[in-house]
Formats: C-alpha cells, sequence, structure tokens
DNA sequence: TGAGGTTACGCCTATCGTAATAATG
DNA sequence: CATTATTACGATAGGCGTAACCTCA
C-alpha cells in the first residue's frame, strides 16, 4: 500500500466522483480507477458502490476514508519538517 | 512522501545500519541509500549521521522515526483489512 | 586498509494519458 | 441515450540491482 493509493481514495470519497476526484487531483480518470482497482484488490474490499451518477464509500470504504484522512492529515508534517526551517541547524 | 520511503527510514534507524536494513528488506543496500536521500531531500533535513561504523539518527532523525513507527504501525490494518485473507498475494 | 555509504548505469516494473468499450438508470 | 467507470495500449518515469568509487577512522 502506498499513500498516493490513499490519497486518490480519500479524493474519490471526497467527490464521490471518479471523474471530479481525477480532476482535483490533475490525473486522467484511469488513473484514478487503477489505483482505487489496486487498493480494492489489496485490501479485499469493494471501497466504492460505482454508479451510473457516481460513486458512494460502502461501509468499508466509509472505515478506510477515517483512517485514511488521519493519516494523509497528519503526514509527515511535524517533527522532522519543522527542522526545514530555519530555526538553527540546516545541513546544507 | 511513499509509505516505501518511511518502511526504509524506520528499518534503517532500527537497525542503525544502511546495509542491515539492506539485509533485513531483502533488498540491495543502494536502494535503501536512494530513498532515504529522497526522503531527506522532501523534508529538507539531515535524517542520519552516517559514519564509518553505521548510521546514527540525528535529531530530526529520531522525531521522525517516532512518527513514522506510528504510521506505520497503523497502516490499514483496522476496518477494510479484515477482509483481505490469503490467497491473492503474488510477489515476484 | 577496511568497513560502510554513494554514484553510475542498465533493466524492469509501475504509472500515466488517450482512446475505445461496457454498464446502468 | 447519456453519463460514468473500466479496459487496452503505447509512452514515460521511478525503483531496483550490480559494479565501481569515495570517505573516514
Amino acid at each position: 500500500m502506498e499513500l498516493r493509493q490513499l490519497r486518490y481514495f480519500a479524493a474519490v470519497a471526497r467527490e464521490r466522483h471518479f471523474g471530479q476526484a481525477a480532476r482535483a487531483l490533475r490525473i486522467a480518470q484511469p488513473a484514478v480507477s487503477r489505483q482505487i482497482q489496486q487498493l480494492e484488490a489489496e485490501l479485499g474490499v469493494r471501497l466504492f458502490d460505482r454508479r451510473p451518477r457516481g460513486a458512494v464509500l460502502t461501509a468499508e470504504g466509509l472505515a478506510l476514508l477515517d483512517r485514511a484522512e488521519r493519516l494523509l492529515g497528519r503526514r509527515m508534517r511535524c517533527a522532522a519538517t519543522r527542522a526545514a526551517r530555519p530555526t538553527g541547524r540546516a545541513g546544507r
């Protein structure tokens, strides 16, 4: 599993739309579709119900969304990134 | 940033050794070195002090390790992963 | 000089985008 | 029949492994 997949997944969940998610991500729709499929295959669950008017989260998808957003939200912006500021030590 | 980078980083931090981390990860040493470099570049910090006897975490590295292990530990094993049982994995 | 990390280079896998296809109300 | 997701396919980028090089006590 990679963060990219979670990011795409979260986008689709937010937009409830593969195409709109793709637009928000600045990529093509098939790329989103593929990553979601991969994620579903790896997890062994169906994350979305594909409908002609868009995609709706399944129960498992909803549960994953909670975790995924939490993970994405706290990426790695705490400890190390703070040191990237001019707070004293800067190696290069 | 990808989970792969965090996984490699955590391995090096645990082993305090690029080569040993590579062995633990079942990959070659340069692969580890490259991913760590990428991570350092993205974060803008030096995560390890390379020494002739191994690698030691910098203060920023230590802080990142804490977050990384937490993230890796709670990957996505809650809701969806429950359905991901055997018969589906194909390595290389 | 030896242990360990990095750079160079070629291969292979994965991802992406465009276009065509299938499915559903 | 229109809208939306999927599959096919060629092109591109990224990651990995082997080999050679550099660095430091």
